[in-house]
DNA sequence: GGGCATTGTCTATTGTATACGTACAATGTA
DNA sequence: TACATTGTACGTATACAATAGACAATGCCC
């Protein structure tokens, strides 16, 4: 039984592929618990619809997800989500996400972003996840 | 005077284009502080040589690094880094920074990487920044 | 000052990826 | 069984990434 579907917003003028803005946006709602297994998520053409963008763009994005595991794809019946059993971590991944973690602080200092209000916000952030 | 460059590892079979990873890499270095104003970066032929890609990939991330005000770039010279003077952050900056947080965070942990590391790694990562 | 190597820049060219248009196949429903 | 719904497959237009190679500005050495 679908929930009110969470706000997906994404930026077409950005350089970044919308496709890939879908998938890192959903992934980011389905790690948060936004859903449950067994909800429907919009279908290809609806969420299509509601982003402006071409049903393949999403289907694509929708693929991608259906590989890490978060979804199940059928003809006729949609999107659904799944129970899903995360993978074990590769050392690759932990060390990927230390460095891009990096990038992105260093990103946002070279924004002009204080490192005070990005620590700050770090901090808070990681406080929350540990309590999870 | 440049000291010894410090390593810049890219990935070519990353996805990721080249130039990004090498600007986003470089940019992190130089908000580390890991150059001095003054210093020389490599030429774009000597990297392009040490990272096994063309000199025209190197010089598009120099360019890129160059308009956020990093670098000086010089036909005869070379690149020097700058004695920067960063922008204010828009309030884009911030939100921008904050979403990709949360998206670095969920992609680490669909792969597998336990919430509770995350966690620590990171709040280990804001103390260190709230010191400097 | 002249000659020459060094260094960043410019202009194609090629391969690849993104997004779209359209037709198709599988599923659900009346 | 019809028919609508939904994801998929395939072709195409366009933009981007990376390369190749020639060019222009600078520095250096005699």
């Amino acid at each position: 039984m679908p929930r009110n579907a969470p706000v997906l917003r994404i930026d077409l003028a950005s350089a970044r592929p919308v496709y890939e803005q879908i998938v890192s946006g959903l992934r980011a709602l389905l790690v948060k618990g936004e859903f449950e297994p067994g909800d429907q998520l919009p279908t290809v053409r609806q969420l299509a619809i509601d982003l402006g963008v071409h049903h393949n763009t999403v289907a694509e994005a929708y693929r991608v997800l259906a590989a890490e595991g978060w979804l199940d794809l059928r003809r006729g019946r949609g999107a659904v989500v799944i129970d899903r059993r995360g993978p074990k971590a590769t050392a690759g991944a932990k060390h990927g996400f230390a460095r891009r973690l990096e990038e992105l602080v260093a990103k946002a200092i070279s924004d002009g972003v204080p490192r005070a209000t990005i620590a700050e916000h770090i901090g808070a952030f990681a406080k929350k996840l540990g309590k999870t």
